[in-house]
Formats: structure tokens, C-alpha cells, sequence
DNA sequence: GTTGACCTGTGTGTAGCACACAGGGTTTAC
DNA sequence: GTAAACCCTGTGTGCTACACACAGGTCAAC
């Protein structure tokens, strides 16, 4: 049974993360009866190695808390796993894009101003800079 | 002067982001004597329109308060909008990679995952899938 | 007067933590 | 025994940019 810090060396996860997941109800530890501490079984390891995992494939907290569910009723998480990672796959491409364009726009913009002195605030203008992208 | 609403309309941006802006000091509406409702000047149509093309160009609601307050001190904003740009361009290269690896990792977990059947959860295993990727 | 649209101030939720705070526990060295 | 360093706990707040909720007031049209 372990504490807090050695699971999270063993889980290469910050402590601060355990206990929130402990918070938010995906990990739940014994105590030590002595003192109070809590106490991560080796499930717990597989766990939290699980969830390290899990979001890196995109998969959200609440997203594993599905998949744990499944598991601890004793069926099988894969067909939700299917879909969500298709969800995940689809939403991560629309903010891609997002960033893309947002880069676009700001290389151009950076572009645009190298050729521009700095402008002084009136009272029509804020910053002339932005102002002149439109 | 206008209210909340009319400005909406004009500045292409919801009632409930002027209010967000009025909250957070960005945009100091007079008030109508008679009702107590918030009455914008022309000064805050240009304001609100200029947060909206500055973040467009990924400058934050706090870059924007910057800009606001060297505008205000009658001081060109124009260096520090160079320099938050420059900021604001390298943390989105960082996000975009991030997100193209993550999506790599997602659509390589998704097409290995086509020829594996679902699995049950055991005691050893809580989605196989999942635990598939390294 | 009633209704629907608008206004106000105030508070909460969103995701996944990191950090803060107050206080208790453990180990080691002096 | 004391102190320091490290750890633990529960609880709360902050972060970003809103959207939404709620209770209550205002305005215009019918």
C-alpha cells in the first residue's frame, strides 16, 4: 500500500492530480488507521497509470469515470470507447483548425506591422496596429 | 447611447459577453438616470469592436485591458502589442503541436483498434484498448 | 392589466489541475 | 526533547471567457 508521493513517482503523476482525482471520486484509497493517510492499492497504481493513458489519447476525466464505470459493472468499456475517442477525434480536429487559422491570421497581421511605425492613441483609434487588420 | 442589447447588435457580440466586459472593467457604460439600465457611448462600440479583432488575433481579455490602459495614459501601445503577439504566436505553435500529436496518437489508437474485438474487463485489465496503447 | 422582451445584480458552472492555508504526522539529526 | 525537512489531511480559491440561472424591475404593445 502506498501514500500519495510514492504513487505518484511510481505513476509519474503529480501528487496535486492524485488528490484531485481522489476528490472527483476516480481513484478511492483505504486509510491508514493510524494516521489518517491515505493508502493506494496496487488497483489504485493500475489506475492512475490507466487514466495517464487514457488522456493522452484525449479521453476526459469524465470520460474515464464512463469507462470505470463499465469496468467495476463488469462490462465491457470498449463500445463507448469507440465512441467517445470518435467524438474526441472530431472535436480535436475543429479546434485544430481553429488554431490553424488563428496562426494565419497572426503571422499575417506580424507581417503586416513590420512594415508600420508605431502610432500614437487618438481619439478615433485605440491601437492602429490591430485596427488595421480586419 | 445604447443599451446592451443595441450594442450587441451593432458590435456583433452577445449581451452576455458585454456584461462579462463591463464586469471585468473593460467597458464603463454611463447609466440612465430614469431605469438604472447601462447606455453606451459611440467610444464603447469602438471599444467593443476592437475586442473582438483583437482577440481575433488571439490577444487575451488582460492583453486587451493592457492595450486599453496605455491608450488611456495617451502612450502608444504598439510595443507591448508587438511583443504580446510575438507570445501569443509561439503558445499557439505550442497548443497546435500538441494537438496534432495527440490527434496522431488518436487516429492511431482508432485504426489499430478496428481489428481488435471488444474486450471484457478483468481483474487485471480495465479496457484493453486503451492498455493496448503504449 | 397582461404578456413578452428587455434590463439589473449576483452567483454558479465549465476542465483539470496548481496553489494556498491551517494544522497534524514522521523521520532524522542534534 | 527540539528543530528541520518532508510528508500528510481537508478545504478553498484561482485560472479563461464566457453561458446560464435566478430574482426582481422596466418598457412597449395589446
Amino acid at each position: 500500500m502506498l501514500t500519495v508521493s510514492e504513487l505518484s513517482k511510481i505513476a509519474q503523476t503529480t501528487r496535486d492530480a492524485i488528490r484531485h482525482y481522489v476528490r472527483i471520486g476516480l481513484l478511492t484509497p483505504s486509510r491508514d488507521p493510524v494516521n489518517g493517510y491515505r493508502l493506494f492499492s496496487d488497483g489504485d497504481i493500475n489506475k492512475t497509470k490507466f487514466i495517464r493513458r487514457a488522456k493522452g489519447l484525449g479521453f476526459t476525466l469524465s470520460d474515464i469515470k464512463i469507462i470505470f464505470d463499465h469496468s467495476y459493472d463488469g462490462q465491457s468499456p470498449c463500445p463507448a470507447v469507440r465512441d467517445i475517442i470518435r467524438q474526441r477525434i472530431d472535436e480535436n480536429r475543429v479546434r485544430m483548425a481553429e488554431l490553424n487559422a488563428l496562426q494565419q491570421r497572426m503571422d499575417v497581421a506580424l507581417e503586416k506591422w513590420k512594415s508600420m511605425p508605431d502610432g500614437e492613441p487618438d481619439s478615433a483609434a485605440i491601437c492602429y496596429l490591430i485596427e488595421s487588420i480586419e
